[in-house]
DNA sequence: CAGAACAGGCTTTTT
DNA sequence: GCCTGTTCTG
């Protein structure tokens, strides 16, 4: 491990278990069982074999994981590496590690606890070559899959206006989620997306990420099932290790890390998944919720807990829920109870306009307020991102300390992927992607025509763009001009890259984003976002020095590092459905339970029957964020993209039971929820009617860019009219005294030939020297 | 090549 | 109604 950047990460088994020496005591003297109910208990008892946790919001989930997971230590069945216990969140994997870290009493760097990514990357880190992959393979943001995905329209010659990159992305990521990689295809598979040709520009992106040493997130569980598949020792050494398996959010893993899971837990057999398969709502994201209801198929002799007494809501918050949800078909089903009191019934309000609607969320969060409830207990819960807006406006109004939760991650800021980009460069030069990111980045004159120019010798000759600018500075091609800014740059990657060897990597980052110029630019820049930019850089160059690589920071980056926690203060939370999940709160406020924005049209008209339970099941996971009230509210006319939009109630207020609810309009509305049959009371025959109670259905029209379109077949036109293919090295070698045809230079005579460089006269431009792949024999340009 | 002016288009988003 | 991405002009 000479190289500085080299990715290092031993596996620990050296370490010694840091379970007591001497016999274990007998199960009821551990501490940590206190408090536990008998069927939590169960869960945590039952280590052997297959278990499925079936865990009701509210019901001490995690307690029973971290328990369970103390217990194996404590009990020696297995050493901290021998156990794989697995999250979907950074938040969740941070909150087990803390809570079985205090509950064994030791530190638990090394364990084998964490995101399903992440911990598939740290396996793919030691295995990478047998994939194809270099063991410092870059981790590609979401921006670069993006602009990666373009080029290849572009190279397919498709529209990208037609078939948005996104959609095609898409397409592709839900491919991965279900671990169908593209010789698993069939070219007809993809449809009519992107002209039929999906499945083709899917190989074209695996094949461009294998020759950019990259993976997407997908990738990195995709390419831990090809390498177990392929690789009979390795999946054997890990099958080995993992004596037990603990999964988290069960009801949220798709079919690649099912088929992860089921590959590990083969040879013991002893997996425990967590679940719910009520609170599923990432169907959209290639969830299956298939995987927690086929559980007892998959793992034969499966046991089945369940955990159904709720510590956290009343009974009528309870009562509700369970009144939404059993509206779905197709659940394992469980019967939340509690001991607590009834309480207050859900509160449904139906109002004229959103406007009003987060008036008087404000004027009852003061009432709130004033009987000294903190705001930290206070939550508005919304549908879709857009509907935070409404009540910022509000509550800023109102001076309520508010955050909305969820925004862009850390390392989706623009400038931390910038910087990210220029230490990617560094460890790994053949990285086009982050090269193209930032060779204009700060400003330096370097133009689409030229960075055309780069990717053109790059193409011609199958080497990175880095390579393609060294070559091209050997010759005239370039404008004088561009020619020192692009050399400076170069040997600026040059110097970081070897001073890396020397310098601790903090103070190399500090370096190149000082030395590029790309602290300057945010100091010139006058926007009001620029300090706070600048505030985030020095962020993270700080978090480095935690590091002891520069790579393993970057992997925290890529993988890990989340937004910094929210200050002391107390404030209202609000955030979206989804982002509300696993939390709770004393008060939720659930606003816009209207037909067409909850549930979603687009859910709806996607995936019908099944997007319409998936939205329930959010329903359910909102009401049961509440331990002591639930405010459900819905507003007769909502603005929406710029219009007014007539609204019905949702159909899910009609699903709440009459008993646990207590009902309230504001004058002349009311809450009679959305029927088969439009018409919630309030005027206007707009939306609704005849769609079955899509409220929103006129004003979205034209919107559903991620499904299959249907157009009539055209003619394809192949090629372009002008010649903007990347050329291939000229199929006869081009000889002294030839007459060849330049795009920039013209007509010319080769003077000298020097492998590929080639020195001309040109009829007007004088002697240069240029590469071959840039010019033709002169009879072939006519 | 870079800033300004316009047109289009839109859920949810653990990694 | 706002943000993004493209096109026009200096």
């Amino acid at each position: 491990m000479s190289d500085p950047f080299q990715y290092d990460d031993p596996l620990n088994d050296a370490v010694p278990a840091i379970v007591p020496q001497g016999a274990a005591p007998a199960a009821r003297d551990y501490p940590y069982f206190a408090g536990l109910n008998e069927v939590q208990r169960e869960a945590v008892e039952t280590l052997d074999g297959p278990v499925l946790v079936l865990a009701g919001a509210g019901t001490g989930k995690t307690r029973v994981l971290t328990t369970r997971l103390a217990h194996l230590l404590m009990t020696r069945r297995a050493s901290p590496f021998q156990v794989l216990a697995v999250t979907f969140t950074n938040k969740a994997a941070r909150e087990m590690r803390e809570r079985v870290g205090a509950l064994v009493g030791a530190p638990t760097e090394g364990w084998w606890m964490g995101t399903f990514h992440a911990l598939a990357a740290r396996i793919l880190r030691r295995h990478a070559e047998l994939v194809g992959l270099k063991g410092n393979f870059t981790i590609l943001d979401s921006d670069d899959q993006i602009r990666l995905i373009k080029q290849l329209l572009k190279a397919e010659n498709i529209d990208d206006k037609k078939w948005p990159a996104r959609a095609v992305l898409s397409v592709i990521e839900r491919w991965k989620d279900r671990a169908l990689t593209p010789d698993k295809l069939k070219p007809e598979d993809g449809g009519d997306t992107a002209g039929g040709k999906v499945v083709q520009l899917y190989r074209n992106y695996q094949e461009r990420l294998r020759s950019l040493n990259a993976c997407d997130f997908g990738d990195l569980l995709l390419h831990n099932i090809t390498l177990f598949q392929q690789n009979a020792e390795v999946l054997s050494d890990y099958q080995t290790r993992f004596r037990y398996l603990l999964v988290d959010e069960y009801q949220d893993t798709n079919v690649a890390q099912y088929l992860w899971l089921r590959l590990l837990a083969q040879k013991h057999k002893n997996i425990c998944c967590v679940g719910d398969d009520d609170q599923s709502i990432y169907g959209w994201r290639g969830a299956e919720v298939g995987n927690i209801l086929r559980f007892e198929n998959d793992f034969p002799g499966a046991k089945i807990v369940r955990l159904e007494q709720n510590y956290r809501s009343t009974g009528h918050i309870l009562a509700a829920a369970a009144g939404v949800i059993s509206n779905n078909q197709g659940r394992l089903g469980k019967t939340l109870w509690t001991k607590s009191d009834q309480g207050d019934p859900v509160k449904v309000r139906a109002l004229w306009d959103g406007e009003e609607e987060a008036r008087w969320i404000g004027e009852e969060i003061e009432a709130l307020q004033r009987a000294k409830v903190p705001l930290s207990q206070i939550a508005v819960l919304v549908r879709a991102g857009f509907q935070t807006r409404e009540f910022e406006e509000r509550f800023i109004t109102l001076g309520l300390p508010y955050r909305v939760v969820g925004g862009p991650r850390f390392y989706e800021r623009q400038e931390i992927r910038d910087a990210m980009a220029y230490l990617r460069i560094i460890v790994q030069p053949d990285d086009d992607l982050a090269f193209e990111r930032i060779i204009n980045v700060p400003k330096r004159g370097v133009g689409p025509a030229t960075i055309q120019q780069l990717y053109q010798l790059a193409r011609a000759r199958s080497i990175p763009l880095t390579e393609a600018t060294w070559q091209l500075l050997e010759t005239d091609e370039l404008k004088p001009k561009m020619r020192v800014t692009l050399r400076n740059l170069m040997t600026d990657f040059d110097r970081w890259r070897t001073l890396g060897a020397t310098t601790h990597h903090t103070d190399l980052a500090q370096m190149v984003l000082d030395e590029s110029g790309y602290t300057d630019m945010w100091k010139v820049d006058k926007t009001p976002e620029a300090p706070g930019r600048l505030e985030n850089l020095k962020e993270l160059v700080a978090a480095m020095g935690e590091f002891e690589n520069l790579a393993g920071f970057m992997e925290h980056v890529s993988l890990v590092m989340d937004n910094a926690e929210s200050s002391g203060t107390e404030m209202v939370s609000v955030m979206t459905l989804h982002g509300a999940k696993g939390l709770e709160f004393d008060y939720v406020f659930l606003p816009g339970w209207e037909d067409g924005l909850f549930p979603s049209q687009r859910s709806m008209d996607d995936t019908g029957i099944a997007g319409l339970e998936e939205e329930r099941r959010l329903a359910y996971v909102g009401l049961t964020r509440a331990r002591r009230r639930a405010h459900v509210s819905h507003a007769a006319n909502r603005r929406m993209h710029g219009s007014w939009v007539t609204a019905i109630p949702s159909r899910f207020v009609g699903e709440l039971p009459e008993t646990d609810i207590e009902t309230d309009a504001a004058p002349g509305l009311s809450s009679a929820p959305a029927p088969s049959f439009g018409g919630g009371g309030f005027g206007g025959g707009f939306g609704g009617g005849g769609f079955g109670g899509g409220g929103f259905r006129d004003f979205k029209g034209g919107g559903f860019a991620s499904r299959p379109q249907r157009q009539a077949p055209g003619p394809v036109i192949e090629g372009s009219a002008f010649e903007v293919a990347p050329r291939k090295r000229p199929d006869q070698p081009l000889r002294r005294g030839m007459r060849v045809f330049h795009q920039k230079f013209g007509y010319g005579t080769v003077r000298a030939v020097d492998g590929d460089k080639l020195e001309i006269e040109f009829e007007q431009a004088g002697v240069k020297k240029v590469l071959d792949s840039f010019v033709v024999p002169a009879e072939k340009a006519g």
